[in-house]
DNA sequence: TCAATCACG
DNA sequence: ACGTACGTGATTGAT
């Protein structure tokens, strides 16, 4: 069935607008909440595809409900300035992209909505409301899909509802909600409402007596008394509520299908409007189809080993050149090169000539004299190592350069460089491969599409590098980007070419003990419920413990979805039922089988009986690295059965064995350095139990008496200090009441005063600068601090709180690492760094050379920075992962 | 593909 | 009144 999307064009730009920063356009124009809105219908136009679109809006003339208004002196809440000046923005925007807009004298955008959507319907059209106000629920039907978007932390996500989910959601149907929101009112939209009912009870009364109407027939049986008696008091207030709430579906409006059909959306004059508004993103959406061919460079296809031989002579030592690899299932089909010079060349080559064609490409691959410039070089270092090339240190990489630039994009590849970094228009992947199923196989291809997609990727590297380099000057990353991040792309190289070795036999051991713990479990439980059911399954868990139709446990706290069955939430009902400890060690257990057991097994090499796991340089907006296919940093460790699992991480061979340094506390240590707390920076100085030290402080004991629950609770305390504390959190952390945990906190600032200094210093220059940095000068954009929301807000200044800090211990162990790779190269030591885990190195080592690589390892770590705390580093040894603790 | 859960620093 | 600590990745069940 055709659908007709029907968008509530007030609401969705006043969500907008909350949502992404306040920013102006090179003109000083506002554009935030049009780009916003534009996200979501993009968004909304992928998802959806429909045939028919429209838009509603309200008029600034005065509604039906602003006569009512005025009886209870409600004024409307007029948008900001800020946002008002967009309107007019947006619908010229829609004007151009031939959206048909509505608006109606005397009626609010949710009338026409209403309107149009019945009229959709009698039409044969499957209708779709969208709107980020929640009273349009009342039109949700089963054939009528509300849809709400929401944005929260730059993504939108949008929440669907057909009359069953509103049900299920809020216990009402769509018609009993319009009775709900008139009893319980709402503030912001002057629904006054009928005093002392709030959400609780309106839904209650509703569920019972269906209607407004029917529950004023029987209020004396309403409970409790007060909602009771404000129902037959109000009741005239009541009804008005209602008939306030309720949207009008009979707006005299002029509506032929025909008027909403959708055309081509994407014309020149919306992409002049979109270029003028510096929305590069949405650009090769709008990109007419001759710019998008426009060429400035030359490309040429090669294919033969005379033109490739001819192509490696000319290119100049000494100079910048970009090179691409094609590639499908870790095999190469061919490479781009582009020296800048105005023809980017493709070198095809089929598999037969592969080893011909890299005998001609081994030169300029393995030599250092050229200044090579690549888009992700490890993927490359580990594509030509299977050919046996050695691809030497490349000198500008540009998915690392980006990830300087921006570390909270999702992903670097070539479009997001193009887009973000260069002017021209490129063709996008998906126009050049297909998308998803349509995704074509290389030589499927047409030539000339290869050929302009490979040429496209070392051109698009080439280009940006000029970009990207001034951006790193002015940023002051130069060191970062030079010193660090891209010497550490060797370093991860080779952790991942050497993996770690694990005992299969003893995994598979423990694997099997697991099992038979988790049988008998399962079988406990399942007797204890009185039933059989998936104790995997949350849905099903929550159902059997918190149900009346079950164990009826209290204090079922709900989810999205239904009850909570987390941790935390298991811990507290301990004492209620014996099943509950059966559950949290089943729950122990299968996470340990499924994820580490069976996890591991699935990616260990039989060869080699070693694993091999991938370390990401640009996906944490930290600057933290990230471990995948295994993640070989969340190892179990806190749990003594889990930690078991350490036991199987053993050397290459009985003559090594493994060293692991640590640094101790050293989020805290940063913390010291940059916030320059005397108090701190002394205790570190005196090595002192920093733990401890904090407990005598907030407790206002002396050092000598604090007891282990006071340390315990001290601690918690500075972890909540890096993270951006809060009195709640705190509190449930610890057990305590919210009043005690704000004691704490205050306690801790007026001993420690420079911590509080610093953090509000570092909001305050967030705020200022849209940004925050480390030490080392990496920086993550801070657009949540510009959005006027206050959970977005409260979570920004988290954010900006603890980012310097984690990303300086980040900064401070990448140092140290390539330090330990090259002094190890240096000696003889038969060392190698195979893990890295946030704080600390895993290196393999041969027992006899075992004391000297310890020096070295715990020397260069303690010494990778000079700060005004000392560095310290404790070193282990042992025969496997878990003798290093 | 998402939500819930839980492993780590 | 809000909504509840920072950063990750893997597995599971449900849609």
């Amino acid at each position: 069935m055709e659908k007709f999307m029907m968008i509530d064009g007030n609401s969705i730009i006043n969500r907008a607008f909350y949502g992404v920063p306040l920013l102006t356009n090179a003109e000083g124009k506002y554009t935030n909440a049009v780009y916003g809105f534009l996200n979501i219908l993009f968004k909304l136009l992928e998802e959806e595809k429909p045939e028919y679109l429209a838009v509603a809006f309200d008029l600034k003339a005065p509604t039906f409900r602003h006569k009512v208004f005025e009886q209870y002196k409600g004024t409307r809440k007029g948008m900001p300035q800020e946002l008002l000046e967009q309107m007019p923005l947006l619908k010229q925007v829609l004007k151009a992209m031939g959206i048909p807009q509505y608006a109606m004298e005397g009626f609010e955008a949710d009338d026409i909505l209403g309107t149009l959507s019945k009229m959709a319907e009698e039409e044969g059209l499957k209708p779709i409301v969208v709107s980020g106000d929640r009273d349009l629920l009342q039109l949700a039907s089963h054939t009528l899909k509300v849809r709400i978007p929401k944005t929260k932390g730059g993504k939108t996500e949008i929440e669907d509802y057909f009359a069953e989910d509103v049900l299920q959601k809020y216990g009402v149907t769509p018609k009993q909600f319009i009775d709900v929101k008139a009893l319980m009112g709402d503030a912001s939209d002057n629904v006054p409402g009928v005093p002392g009912i709030g959400e609780k009870t309106a839904v209650k009364i509703i569920q019972q007596y269906n209607d407004i109407e029917t529950a004023i027939a029987h209020f004396q049986e309403i409970k409790p008394k007060k909602a009771s008696e404000n129902l037959n008091a109000f009741q005239q207030q009541a009804k008005l509520s209602k008939y306030l709430v309720t949207i009008v579906r009979d707006v005299p409006l002029q509506f032929h299908k025909e008027q909403a059909a959708v055309g081509d959306m994407f014309t020149q004059e919306a992409y002049l409007l979109m270029k003028n508004l510096d929305f590069k993103s949405f650009l090769p959406r709008f990109a007419p189809k001759k710019e998008k061919q426009q060429q400035n460079v030359d490309y040429q296809c090669l294919t033969t080993e005379e033109q490739w031989r001819q192509v490696f002579d000319n290119l100049q030592k000494q100079s910048e050149i970009a090179y691409a690899f094609m590639q499908e299932n870790g095999m190469i089909l061919g490479m781009s090169l582009y020296d800048g010079k105005g023809t980017v060349f493709y070198l095809e080559c089929e598999q037969s000539e592969m080893t011909l064609f890299l005998s001609c490409a081994k030169e300029f691959l393995e030599s250092s004299e050229y200044f090579k410039i690549a888009h992700d070089a490890k993927s490359d270092i580990k594509l030509l190592r299977s050919y046996d090339i050695a691809l030497s240190d490349v000198c500008f990489d540009t998915a690392i350069a980006a990830y300087l630039l921006n570390s909270t994009r999702d992903s670097y590849e070539y479009d997001d460089i193009a887009g973000e970094f260069l002017e021209r228009v490129y063709p996008s992947e998906e126009e050049l491969l297909g998308k998803g199923k349509s995704k074509k196989s290389w030589w499927d291809l047409p030539k000339e599409q290869r050929v302009c997609y490979a040429a496209r990727q070392s051109e698009v590297a080439y280009e940006a590098k000029a970009v990207m380099l001034e951006k790193l000057e002015q940023n002051q990353q130069h060191q970062l980007y030079f010193e660090i991040e891209l010497p550490l792309i060797r370093v991860l190289a080779d952790m991942e070419k050497y993996g770690i070795k694990v005992d299969k036999k003893a995994l598979e051991e423990y694997g099997q003990t697991l099992q038979k713990s988790i049988d008998a479990l399962t079988l406990e439980i399942d007797t204890m419920a009185g039933v059989k059911f998936n104790i995997n399954s949350p849905k099903q868990l929550g159902e059997i413990l918190f149900s009346e139709k079950y164990m009826a446990l209290p204090g079922g706290k709900k989810t999205k979805t239904g009850y909570s069955t987390a941790a935390d939430v298991l811990e507290k009902l301990k004492g209620e039922h014996p099943i509950i400890e059966k559950i949290l060690h089943y729950r122990q257990l299968t996470k340990l089988k499924s994820t580490y057991v069976d996890g591991l097994l699935a990616v260990m090499d039989t060869q080699s009986q070693k694993i091999y796991s991938t370390f990401h340089q640009t996906i944490t907006a930290t600057g933290r690295i990230s471990s995948t296919e295994p993640n070989l940093q969340n190892i179990p460790i806190r749990l003594e059965l889990g930690r078991e699992l350490r036991k199987v991480f053993i050397p290459t061979n009985e003559n090594y064995c493994f060293l692991d340094g640590d640094y101790s506390q050293i989020e805290l240590r940063v913390l010291a350095h940059i916030a320059q707390d005397e108090t701190l920076i002394q205790a570190f100085c005196s090595n002192q139990d920093i733990h401890t030290l904090t407990a005598s402080q907030v407790f206002h004991v002396p050092f000598d008496d604090v007891t282990p629950l006071q340390r315990r609770n001290a601690k918690a305390v500075n972890f909540g200090i890096v993270y951006g504390i809060g009195a709640f959190s705190l509190s449930q952390d610890l057990h305590i009441t919210r009043k005690e945990a704000e004691r704490y906190i205050a306690g801790y600032f007026t001993k420690y005063p420079n911590i509080k200094k610093y953090m509000e210093k570092t909001i305050k220059d967030a705020e200022k600068n849209g940004y925050v940095q480390t030490l080392f000068h990496r920086r993550r954009a801070m657009p949540e601090l510009q959005a006027k929301a206050f959970a977005q807000r409260s979570f920004g200044e988290r954010v900006a709180m603890n980012m310097p800090i984690q990303g300086t211990a980040a900064d401070i162990i990448k140092i140290a690492m390539i330090q330990v790779y090259q002094k190890l190269q240096k000696t003889t030591l038969r060392a190698r760094l195979i893990l890295q885990v946030h704080d600390e190195l895993l290196l393999e080592v041969h027992k006899d050379d075992a004391p000297q690589a310890a020096l070295l390892l715990k020397e260069t770590m303690e010494n990778a920075v000079s700060l005004d705390v000392p560095m310290v580093v404790e070193v282990h040894q042992g025969n496997s992962w878990f003798e290093t603790k």
